[in-house]
DNA sequence: GATATTGCATAACGTTTGTTTTATAAACGG
DNA sequence: CCGTTTATAAAACAAACGTTATGCAATATC
């Protein structure tokens, strides 16, 4: 039989994420992920098809730490939950800058636009928290999303350098100021 | 003596920009220019030090373009300046997604913070505008650059897709939520 | 018209990419 | 302990990259 597998399919991801996170998507190659693995790079292609195989493992890996973020934030209730999720997609911006590129990032040409994965379930909190309407609030929400966006992928590519305490104080600028214009204009 | 040159530097960048625009910066190899030259790499050679240095003017061409979006919409006077520089920048991202992406959403890792080159210029309009003092007026102008680069970067990569007329809208829920928010935080 | 000059095409260089082939070494059944 | 099996390492492969050496050919000058 055979020598036993030297690396498990988990292994190989592991390894290929942590390369993306210091030196970028575009630095995961096969030969690069095989050094990195102590190894040549044919056992990465008994486990996988191809390296864009691989790359799609990493992408949902990297989509699960972020997760990982946003359950955090939301858990630790150092900010209302509305506010915790942006800031911990910002946080993720800022800690994992070449992981937030790989996701949020990317050219979407091509793909459906998707409706914001979380809308569903944080609509009923904006509503709450502004006395919007369902139609307002998704608008407000949205217009909220491209403030954090705005901040997030400027630190990720050090266009900007803000403590996330910075970000904390513009964050609430914003919605403080949104909100008051979306309901003075749902109000008349 | 030799046959006239075939191509100038200009002939050559202008090409690299189309590519660029056409298929974003990654597709500019010395082969695929040359071809589109109806030639081979070798003239690029000729002109220019490396690709490295054809990347440069294919960078300096764009913000050229940007440059000329900028006056274009400030001059237009269909929204006042300050409105117009955001709306420009905005425009660029939508028409010229390629040449935003290579401008305005490269990593900066190590170049210096630039201040925002026209932030000078624009200053006392905020100023004159929204009754700020030079340091709130700062920060007023940076939380709106955030929100229209927000805006820029995801139209760029299609992880949203708005008309001007909707960009329009959602600016002014901005401006007027935060100089609100900036002016009543000021005045007490 | 001959000649000298020089920009360009051709072809190839050395790398680096993803992928595949080949031979080796290890593990297990007998 | 041997033979089969099989995952692995090493090397090779084809394609594509930036770049360069060589030689042709076109033009300006005489």
């Amino acid at each position: 039989m055979p020598p036993r597998c030297k690396f498990t399919r988990e292994e190989i991801v592991r390894a290929a994420l942590e390369l993306t996170r210091e030196e970028g998507a575009s630095a995961v190659t096969a030969r690069a992920l095989g050094e990195r693995l102590g190894a040549s790079s044919r056992p990465i292609f008994s486990l996988f098809q191809s390296m864009q195989e691989v790359q799609q493992q990493v992408l949902a890996a990297a989509d699960e730490l972020y997760q990982q973020y946003i359950r955090q934030d939301m858990a630790a209730g150092q900010y209302p939950p509305y506010k915790a999720s942006g800031m911990a997609y910002i946080r993720f911006a800022r800690e994992e800058r070449e992981l937030f590129k790989l996701l949020f990032m990317r050219d979407r040409q091509g793909e459906p636009l998707r409706p914001g994965r979380e809308m569903e379930a944080i609509l009923p909190v904006i509503m709450k928290n502004t006395g919007l309407s369902r139609e307002e609030a998704e608008r407000f929400h949205l217009e909220m999303w491209v403030f954090v966006h705005g901040i997030a992928s400027m630190l990720a590519t050090s266009y900007l350098d803000w403590e996330m305490e910075t970000v904390s104080d513009v964050l609430t600028d914003a919605y403080m100021g949104l909100k008051a214009r979306f309901c003075e204009r749902a109000g008349q």
